[in-house]
RNA sequence: GCACCGGUAGCUCAGUUGGAUAGAGCAGCGGACUUCUAAUCCGCAGGUCGCAGGUUCGAACCCUGCCCGGUGCGCCA
């Protein structure tokens, strides 16, 4: 099954070698035949616009040309089983129409793969993403969801196309704030409060404390102290900064459950912290380092990208010179292809100046940087100085909330753990689901109906599609114990079977799209597409009712398109229940 | 001022890198539950793809200029 390509790729292959049976010696050889799905069903079920391209290079009408691949294609039959008619349009498109009982034996090869025809596109290849990322002693808001479920899809696409995947949380649990954070914690702390909610209360003793750095330099003066003792591993403050770590991490990995976010290594600025002064002198061996103003900085100027700062006047060490440590020590420990960073459009910036900086280093490695829009609020940009942060904890609180409203108005047969359980599937799918299926990089703008919206395009469709088919199938083994599946064919007789059976077939370019380009939407937008052809179905034809020998073939369609649906929203990191 | 991103239906947004008559959801209007989950389905209406040029067989997509919005531009991350 590894060796499987999508339709497209394969139907590529047979037009290159009809281009070149047509033109012998003719076609450049960087020349690359593409057959592409259509835009519109009328037109068939895959297009090739080559004829076009190829009309300048051998000076021939394009429907001329269009003709003749036409005919080296049929003249060994090569796509005869596959494609049950090729024509000619317009200009000189080609139209491909799949022949459905093709179609269903794919099908029947792909089921028990687990990636369901896939092409393992990773095999051998390491890829690093770095995600979500969130601040030590500071609640996680709803700036933060955005890079964890984006990373998180990509995280999971990844590894279901075969790439060895190391996720990241590289934290943000080193840095000046310790120092104001220390000293307000000897004298402000509230030993209640922070029992109760101990993030909040770090935040406030920090807030409480930057808010006197301001208008007492003693006090600002102590903090650098604190910071100072912090970084010479003065024991006490050491102490305290591992106990900010631990509060910390213990209320993120209450958000990390409950959006079912793992990742597979969670190193901080901190863990760096010992590389830093080796990172200068790498610059400086390779003569990338020069003084400026006090502070050593890579000239970028040449790149139009200013100076990139590694070391600050007062000798303290910033974000580029983390980036370049982390960087080094992934390449040395994991020896990865590519590495992902998952962050806002705010930093787009800062990457293109430390990707500068490694390439010049000859650092052997892919750097991406995946950047998201900016969430906002309709009033503008949140802050925590503003006020106006919604943590997100209150927000699964509340994704969870009116979920479970509509669970007991619509399901009120179901037991009230089972009504929980699914309110908490169908809250945080919503939610996940509202991120997901829109372009990461469009800006965003917040509100609680639009980012937990439960009807239309939404997660909840797309899990109630699958839990109906579930269902359906459910009463379907009670019914008639003595159909097995196992020996029928998918359904393909009426147009919508056969468009459905295209649809399922057509999973692994949509999972290799969504990862190709790191735009998990290219998924959902196929996952929704594939629940609304069901829906129609569902409508339009009986199962249960349906006769013998048809039943089973629709039930293994239907079986088919459940198992689609929970694999796709698997990847987004979104369950499927069976009932809801 | 410079750089990056966005501007598509009343609202929120897709549109996989140049393909055929630009699509969804919400909101609106009209239909469909004695049948497998109506969290559904079917239909109607809704557009100068910010504006103006250009490139070519063909542009929402590429190039140039302009308008509006967002974000960034040396010691924060």
């Amino acid at each position: 099954m590894k060796n499987t390509k999508t339709l497209g790729a394969e139907m590529s292959l047979y037009v290159q070698s009809a281009l070149h049976d047509a033109f012998p010696q003719m076609i450049p050889n960087d020349f690359e035949a593409a057959v592409v799905p259509t835009a519109d069903p009328r037109n068939g079920d895959y297009q090739c616009n080559d004829a076009m391209a190829l009309a300048k290079i051998l000076r021939k009408a394009p429907r001329e040309i269009a003709a003749a691949i036409v005919e080296a294609l049929e003249r060994p039959a090569r796509t005869a089983e596959m494609v049950s008619s090729l024509e000619i349009a317009g200009p000189g498109f080609i139209n491909f129409r799949l022949n459905p009982e093709w179609v269903a034996d794919r099908l029947l090869s792909i089921e028990d793969d687990p990636c369901r025809g896939t092409p393992q596109v990773g095999e051998a290849k390491t890829v690093v993403i770095d995600y979500s990322s969130p601040n030590v002693a500071k609640p996680m808001h709803i700036g933060h969801i955005r890079s964890t479920v984006i990373g998180n899809a990509l995280d999971r696409l990844h590894r279901f196309c075969g790439f060895r995947v190391l996720s990241d949380n590289h934290l943000g649990d080193w840095g000046t704030q310790f120092g104001l954070i220390i000293l307000g914690y000897r004298h402000f702390v509230n030993p209640e409060a922070l029992e109760a909610s101990p993030v909040q209360e770090l935040e406030r003793v920090y807030v409480e404390s930057y808010r006197k750095s301001k208008e007492d330099d003693a006090w600002m003066d102590q903090a650098r102290r604190e910071l100072v003792k912090l970084q010479q591993g003065d024991e006490e403050n050491l102490a305290l900064w591992k106990k900010f770590v631990a509060l910390s991490m213990g209320e993120f990995e209450k958000i990390y459950d409950r959006l079912g976010v793992r990742f597979d290594l969670t190193r901080g600025e901190s863990y760096y912290n010992a590389d830093l002064p080796g990172v200068l002198t790498r610059l400086d061996e390779a003569g990338l380092l020069v003084e400026s103003d006090g502070a050593m900085v890579v000239d970028l100027e040449a790149e139009t990208l200013g100076v990139c700062i590694v070391r600050k006047t007062d000798g303290g060490f910033n974000y580029a010179t983390t980036d370049l440590a982390t960087v080094f020590s992934r390449v040395r420990d994991f020896e990865p292809e590519t590495i992902l960073y998952v962050t806002d459009e705010r930093q787009q910036r800062h990457f293109r100046q430390f990707f500068t900086v490694c390439e010049k280093l000859g650092v052997d490695v892919n750097l991406e940087h995946v950047w998201f829009g900016l969430m906002r609020l309709p009033e503008g940009t949140f802050s925590t100085r503003e006020g106006n942060v919604i943590k997100l904890e209150v927000l699964l609180d509340e994704a969870e909330r009116r979920a479970l409203e509509i669970v007991r108005s619509s399901s009120p047969d179901l037991p009230e753990a089972q009504q929980r359980d699914v309110a908490r599937a169908v809250g945080i799918g919503a939610l996940k689901y509202a991120d997901l299926c829109q372009n990461p990089q469009s800006l965003v703008t917040f509100t609680w109906d639009k980012a937990m919206a439960l009807d239309g395009n939404s997660a909840p469709y797309l899990q109630y599609a699958h839990a109906r088919i579930r269902s359906v199938l459910d009463k379907h083994a009670a019914q008639f114990p003595a159909d097995t599946l196992g020996d029928a064919r998918p359904a393909c007789a009426l147009p919508p079977e056969q468009a459905l059976g295209l649809k399922l077939a057509r999973f692994p370019e949509a999972v290799l799209g969504a990862t190709r380009h790191y735009r998990p939407n290219y998924l959902a937008d196929y996952l929704y597409e594939l629940a609304r052809e069901y829906s129609t179905y569902h409508q339009s034809v009986p199962f249960l009712k349906s006769d013998d020998g048809v039943r089973e073939s629709r039930m293994r369609l239907i079986r088919m398109v459940a198992d689609t649906l929970k694999t796709g929203l698997d990847l987004l990191g979104i369950e499927a229940p069976e009932r809801i």
